[in-house]
RNA sequence: GUGGGUGUGGCCUAAUGGUUAAGGCACCUGGUUGUGGCCCAGGAGAUUGUGGGUUCGAAUCCCAUCACUCACCCCA
């Protein structure tokens, strides 16, 4: 065992898996600035306090999974378990409501929570994230629902599953939620432990449990969708129009509720196989408060968060392949002094010319040296020696054909650059 | 935070409680002087996660601990 080890829930992404990562961040990147988002970067730790206002006291991310400490200054940090609340901070501090509305963001970068680790579940994990804040219009969850969905389907994804609900709004959640208590209250005694306290502390996540007792009283429970204001309700009905419009399917949850405490109105995830017992690769909805209790101004937003780690580990089971990382197609191989010189002087030139290639190191025999060759996997192989440097030429060994041919040095970078 | 499973060279795997812990992959060297891949030969690499205990004797049994893993809660 080595000395040191990886923190719990961490994980080192090796050279073999970074294909995966630059395939995924840049359909990402080309998709959100397809559609006119622009990319931001916000702090990976902020006030403890923004994530406890953010995303809510009582929240299971608020209340045991952030890795909090105290700066040398005594300042209450924490690293970011999600990223919604950053970038609202930001848009608020550097007054961005002044800028042509909506303002339309996307953003990548590790996240933090403290949880146990399991299959596609990290103590760091890393999300792309988007929002559009400053716009009501249902057609802005729509744009956002739809990158998730195009990018999915361009990383080769099948069979999407939307999940959607509505959440309401603070004029007729308080309304659902007394009936649920109503209801629920009518079946004290044969709900488990944990919806007792989830009656009391965030009613609507009732509707979630697994608990097998609870089920039939799950699906028994009065629908949100029943009780939704008209507002509420119209936004709901014109955003289902456009999904239906644009031919994207979804399933209406009545369960689903989402963990935090800053949605309204529209919430939704995406679903997946392949991620161990997990099944969202993304969640999202609208936070028409979030601003506004944050100390902004009142500003609707709408977005969503998507693991990479979940979606490399969909695509590894869907075996969906992604283009290899670019790597020198030249290695130079050197006999004597002279030569190795020679060899300094060429590699030097050659990279000059955009010409990737790999230098032998040390002073060793050619058979050692072409072996190496053939491990880096080059296309062609310069072979210096004596009688070439007599001559002024290289000899060039092509790898896959095994067939060589003499070069005049002069020319030698020209003509490789005319092949890789 | 709770529960289950598992820890043997870099990776994968073997070893009825009984010699010096075995093999494969990968790695290194060589198969004559300047030619890779295949093949052959050889080499290096492990105080069996760690710490205790039982035993004449422990990779193997017991306890603890750490880590990994799967699941619960919840989420990406």
């Amino acid at each position: 065992m080595p000395r040191y080890q990886r923190p719990i829930g961490t994980r080192d992404i090796m050279p073999e898996d970074q294909p995966y990562w630059y395939y995924v961040r840049d359909r990402a990147r080309h998709l959100a600035e397809l559609a006119g988002f622009e990319r931001i970067d916000v702090p990976i730790f902020e006030a403890t306090e923004l994530f406890a206002r953010g995303v809510g006291e009582g929240t299971d991310i608020v209340d045991k999974e952030m890795y909090s400490f105290t700066d040398r200054g005594g300042r209450q940090l924490t690293l970011r378990p999600e990223f919604t609340a950053g970038v609202v901070r930001a848009y608020i501090e550097n007054g961005m409501r002044v800028r042509l509305q909506p303002v339309k963001l996307y953003t990548f970068g590790p996240t933090f929570r403290y949880d146990r680790p399991q299959r596609g579940r990290y103590r760091q994990f890393t999300q792309f994230n988007v929002e559009i804040l400053g716009e009501q219009d249902p057609a802005a969850d729509l744009e956002v629902m739809l990158l998730a969905w195009d990018l999915y389907a361009s990383l080769g994804f099948r069979d999407l599953a939307f999940q959607l609900n509505s959440t309401g709004c603070p004029q007729c959640k308080p309304g659902y939620v007394a009936v649920l208590k109503e209801y629920y209250a009518g079946h004290e005694d044969e709900i488990c432990q944990d919806c007792r306290r989830r009656l009391e502390r965030s009613p609507l996540r009732v509707l979630d449990c697994k608990a097998k007792q609870c089920q039939p009283i799950i699906a028994g429970a009065p629908h949100i969708l029943d009780h939704l204001c008209t507002g509420c309700a119209e936004h709901f009905a014109t955003l289902r129009e456009y999904l239906d419009l644009l031919d994207r399917s979804y399933t209406i949850n009545h369960r689903l509720v989402r963990g935090l405490d800053y949605y309204t109105k529209t919430v939704f995830e995406v679903w997946a196989a392949g991620i161990g017992a997990q099944s969202a690769v993304c969640g999202g909805g609208r936070y028409d408060g979030l601003a506004e209790l944050l100390g902004g101004p009142p500003t609707p937003g709408v977005g969503f968060g998507s693991g990479l780690e979940r979606i490399i580990m969909v695509m590894k089971e869907l075996n969906v392949e992604v283009p290899p990382l670019p790597k020198p197609s030249v290695f130079l191989a050197h006999l004597g002094p002279e030569a190795k010189r020679e060899a300094l002087r060429l590699v030097n030139a050659l990279r000059q010319a955009d010409v990737g290639a790999y230098l032998a190191f040390g002073e060793r025999g050619l058979k050692n040296q072409l072996r190496e060759a053939g491990k880096r996997g080059v296309r062609y192989a310069v072979i210096l020696g004596e009688d070439e440097l007599a001559a002024g030429t290289a000899t060039v060994r092509d790898m896959e054909a095994g067939e060589q041919t003499s070069v005049e040095l002069a020319w030698l970078v020209e003509w490789l650059k005319a092949r890789v």
